[in-house]
DNA sequence: TTTTCCATGT
């Protein structure tokens, strides 16, 4: 035991000098990701076969976005001559990667070049700033469209409302939605759908209703949307017979609800206790003529785990599999999600691998699910093996879990796999902070106070 | 890949 005890405070002691000669500690956080020098990279099997890969189907392959530069370049260097369809190639990948500088290095090329480029390249980096929260730059990029020899389109201007009604720009959305015409746009349904979907958000049901107007003066039809909205709005807040009574209206106006209508609907009788209702519901749309869809059952599942129902969720997932509905990663987050949080890992387990086989493909939320859901049992030796798993799928614990895991792994005494988690963490930038360390460290020495102190010393110095 | 939706939550 006290053997157990020394050899782990050595590892431990190892494992953080090995850190601090490695790298200055305020430097490993900002760490660049991992880039290689490009010496080291692959090379790319291109320049020696006859018929080259074409750029574009080669930079889709590529993970790292410095690494898809410098593909650019080299493509150049070969006298490759890049046109719209390499640039934009490129700009996607950048831009999911979140490296603006080069998007915008890029985007320079382009205007240089006259490049002519097509409106849903913008559309989609608007989209990428506005996910990464630059909403400002979003904005400058959508003035700019036209700077690049760009028309812009009713398509970008809807694209670009919807940025700013999702990232609480609710008066410069207003703003340009009255100045559109002037603008030289001509607003249409989806335009009205935004609006009414910001009002809703605020909690405006009755400004909602004015917009809702407006568009029927203006002779704009109201879509399925439109209503959804509405009645998604109605549908939270219980109440449930104003929204019947749109359904009704939708109805008589010839417009056909479709499977987010009923789901919506369903949702909403669910949280006021109608759950039989929701259930017939769903035979009532497919009298209808409506047949139901994931979403529906993922609302009846949902349902069924919040109650506590995790058997009937169980076969509401085999009545899906007769009724021969392709059961997709969300329906299974579902069961997965309700079983780990009752402690059932391994039986959340079965339905992970169960999904796997039928050829659907866990996500980044299903792993940290299962993850979280072995470490809630103390299972750390089911939680390691998702965990490697999540890693060749290139998917990424969250913090917490990997310091749970880190020090489960240390309890049960396998020092090697805590080491294995701890430098997997470390490559991709994520640390313990001085309080991780401390418990890691005291876990490690079996509740000694003196071991944090090493941590802290060892910090400190420095 | 211009708008509505069942679960997570980077």
């Amino acid at each position: 035991m006290i053997h157990s005890r020394t050899k782990a405070i050595g590892q431990i002691q190892a494992y953080v000098i090995k850190l601090i000669d490695a790298q200055p500690f305020h430097t490993l956080r900002s760490s660049k990701r991992n880039a290689k020098p490009s010496s080291e990279r692959p090379r790319r099997a291109y320049p020696k076969r006859r018929k080259p890969i074409p750029f574009v189907s080669n930079v889709k392959e590529v993970q790292d976005p410095v690494e898809a530069l410098s593909l650019f370049d080299e493509y150049h260097q070969m006298g490759f001559k890049h046109d719209y369809p390499s640039y934009s190639a490129l700009l996607y990948k950048l831009a999911r990667c979140r490296n603006f500088e080069a998007v915008e290095a890029i985007l320079g090329h382009v205007q240089d070049r006259n490049i002519h480029c097509r409106e849903t390249l913008f559309i989609v980096l608007i989209q990428h700033y506005a996910k990464a929260h630059s909403v400002e730059k979003a904005i400058e990029l959508f003035h700019q469209i036209p700077s690049f020899n760009c028309v812009r389109t009713l398509q970008s201007f809807n694209a670009f409302l919807n940025v700013l009604i999702e990232n609480d720009r609710f008066c410069e959305a207003n703003d340009i939605f009255g100045r559109s015409y002037k603008m030289g746009f001509r607003l249409n349904t989806v335009s009205f759908n935004i609006m009414i979907k910001g009002w809703l958000e605020k909690g405006e049901w009755e400004e909602a209703c004015k917009v809702f107007e407006e568009m029927l003066e203006k002779k704009v039809q109201p879509s399925v949307v439109t209503y959804n909205s509405l009645i998604g709005f109605l549908c939270r807040k219980g109440e449930l017979d104003k929204a019947m009574g749109l359904l009704e209206d939708m109805r008589q106006k010839g417009k056909y609800p479709n499977a987010v209508t009923y789901a919506l609907l369903m949702e909403g009788m669910c949280s006021v206790g109608k759950h039989s209702d929701a259930k017939k519901m769903m035979f009532d749309m497919e009298y209808r003529g409506c047949k139901p869809q994931l979403v529906n059952f993922g609302v009846l599942m949902t349902d069924l785990g919040k109650r506590g129902k995790i058997d009937e969720a169980k076969s509401l997932l085999n009545e899906m599999k007769k009724r021969r509905f392709k059961r997709d990663v969300v329906t299974y987050n579902i069961l997965i999600n309700y079983l780990s949080k009752e402690g059932r890992a391994a039986e959340a387990y079965k339905y992970f691998i169960e999904m796997q086989i039928g050829g659907c493909v866990p996500n980044a939320a299903t792993y940290r699910i299962m993850v979280d859901g072995f470490c809630r049992v103390e299972d750390f030796e089911g939680a390691l093996k998702v965990f490697n798993a999540m890693l060749i799928s290139r998917h990424c614990p969250r913090l917490e879990s990997f310091e749970y895991l880190v020090m489960g792994l240390m309890v049960c005494g396998k020092l090697d796999d805590a080491c294995f988690v701890l430098d997997e963490m470390r490559k991709r930038d994520m640390q313990l902070g001085l309080e991780g360390w401390k418990n890691l460290v005291i876990k490690a020495c079996g509740g000694g106070i003196v071991a944090g102190g090493l941590v802290t010393e060892l910090i400190s110095v420095h």
